[in-house]
DNA sequence: AAAACAATAAAACACTGTTCGATTAATATA
DNA sequence: TATATTAATCGAACAGTGTTTTATTGTTTT
């Protein structure tokens, strides 16, 4: 129909990533696409091409926004008057949560396949140093003197662990009792590993 | 082209699995097709639908075999002269060894998404529980007289933890210098887990 | 040899993301 | 103000996907 100009370029752009999460809300990830989120937002689906180039850089954005949220929402809990222990559990806890809470998001984060040969845009892992600085943070609190690199393992160790109980928590894979869910799980690993590399490295 | 009998249906079914294996050691999971599947058998996409009901269960049945694999490698290293602690860490490591060697297989157990509204088949249950019953096993080796309440989740703590790392490990997402691969975040973790473990219920 | 059966294939269908050409509204120019 | 240019948007076509339905044809039974 030609230059509708019911939105700008930017507003069309906003639009479309909201909608999308919209959509999110109601139906899984793999349930997703390009068309349904051209029909919710009310133009072609070459047209949402042509603002993004293709639907999995679309969908990078979508990502984009997600990790946003839970980076903005774990900045909270960066009060350093709480023992840094009890940081890193509450950051563990709004990750498993947020994930609990808007699993279709998470999932299409975390379940998101780039195109053979590419491979994810610098924004993305910037945004995950961040995380990664956050808890590598809260390590220096409990060891200041320790080296970069002990830091730099142990974060990532922490957080691939976190990951690990809230994937199989959110797809219901723990084939746990329903009274202990991957909030207790997250709690008896983050109370156990902490104490035995808090005294570790303090002999 | 009417009854062929190459093959009876068993052998074909075998030789459907047998390819589709042999496909995932070049193409990605994300690439796999009933068609390309199809085409490397030599039979029609129909054909392979009609022997599997569909591709869906085509899959879950590949997935079958790398589980029956991993548990299988699994068992050999239950070497009970060997320290709990020790045969944990081999179960760790070989988990991750397997991922890391057969990235495509696995990938495509653990990516796999069943339909919405279907379940996981009980067999796939049964090999899970069997696995976790390994751990609990050694678990029950370092302190016997525990809770089966406990042992229960700390199994589902630990392999929730070792499964966090293998996958980040298999996706190349740890952002960690290439000396410090997923095997070391794996030790980092049990280690230190089991030791704080270990002490905190023995006193 | 004829009839029944069943294994296989081929074609059509509904869905996917993408490309391309046509259309047309908004803007720039004369 | 009329015309030309530009650019936003759509619609149709394409190649891919899994699935269903129909047709074929080799094998077995009568």
């Amino acid at each position: 129909m030609g230059r509708r100009s019911d939105h700008t370029s930017e507003e069309l752009r906003a639009l479309v990533l909201q909608k999308t999460r919209a959509l999110l809300d109601q139906v899984p990830a793999s349930e997703l696409s390009l068309r349904k989120i051209a029909k919710q937002v009310g133009y072609a689906p070459s047209t949402l091409i042509a603002l993004f180039q293709n639907y999995n850089s679309l969908l990078l954005e979508v990502n984009g926004q997600t990790l946003d949220e839970i980076y903005l929402r774990s900045s909270h809990q960066l009060d350093t008057s709480l023992a840094p222990d009890q940081v890193l559990l509450a950051l563990a806890y709004l990750y498993h949560d947020y994930a609990m809470d808007n699993p279709h998001q998470w999932e299409l984060v975390f379940d998101h396949k780039m195109p053979v040969g590419e491979v994810v845009p610098e924004t993305h892992q910037a945004r995950m140093a961040a995380h990664f600085e956050s808890i590598e943070r809260q390590l220096q609190r409990i060891h200041a003197d320790l080296a970069a690199i002990e830091i730099n393992t142990t974060a990532r160790t922490i957080w691939a662990c976190v990951h690990g109980i809230t994937v199989l928590s959110v797809k219901n894979k723990l084939f746990v009792a329903d009274q202990l869910n991957g909030r207790s799980l997250i709690e008896s690993f983050l109370v156990n590993f902490l104490r035995s590399w808090g005294d570790s490295h303090s002999r």
